[in-house]
DNA sequence: ACGAAGTACCTTGACAGTCGTGGTAACATG
DNA sequence: CATGTTACCACGACTGTCAAGGTACTTCGT
């Protein structure tokens, strides 16, 4: 009887999914994340930065993710974001809810 | 090169277009809105009372549907809504949106 | 040499949809 | 006559999104 129920939230926010999935072929550093969905969704879905950062803040919070700086020793600083074991289980815990959204959306709309 | 990007509104929010598509097949009261979204999605989804309500009254501010109490002379009162014409362009419109968050999602996830 | 544009990070505050909690009232059932 | 169901509604908290603003460095054209 637990979770027959779509938890509705992920009607909303699939942000946090999305940079997971990135994340799962390797360290990313926010701008990067950012144009990568843009181009990956062929400029059809924007990404915008103040969401990303509150995404990953949250992700890091919950453990999903970790960050460190690179070490470039010449010009901009930039923040690595790595997956965890925890985050890789996330992702596919929400993959598999969306597809099921997805079903009962299609049934609903 | 007006909107191709996918308004990331319709990420959430999906309750209104559920509704105005019951309303296309006539009209309803309240409660028998949520019985029937539940059922329609055979108890997988519930939608709360309190959700419904703000989606109510948020399609009948922007002239979605429109509402009038029905002549139930014995016990309990109903408020009936009503789909407007305004109502089935918004559904139309929601759906295709709909339609197009699913492909970009997919290929996102 | 200078200014603009791009890269790269981050904070803050407002907004909107969801939902828990609580309230009213009528009717049905045991 | 107490409990459950139908039926309505209001309020306030929570959360994800995003516009606006800020800092600092690099690259490129003129």
């Amino acid at each position: 009887m637990v979770d027959n129920k779509v938890s509705s939230d992920l009607l909303r926010g699939h942000t946090d999914t999305m940079i997971l999935k990135l994340l799962m072929n390797g360290d990313k550093y926010g701008y990067e994340i950012s144009k990568l969905i843009q181009a990956n969704s062929k400029s059809e879905y924007e990404l915008k930065e103040s969401t990303m950062f509150s995404s990953l803040k949250r992700l890091e919070n919950d453990g999903n993710v970790t960050s460190y700086w690179g070490d470039e020793t010449q010009g901009g600083r930039r923040r690595y974001y790595r997956i965890t074991e925890k985050g890789k289980g996330t992702y596919f815990d929400n993959k598999k809810n969306w597809e099921h959204a997805k079903r009962i959306l299609d049934q609903l709309l």
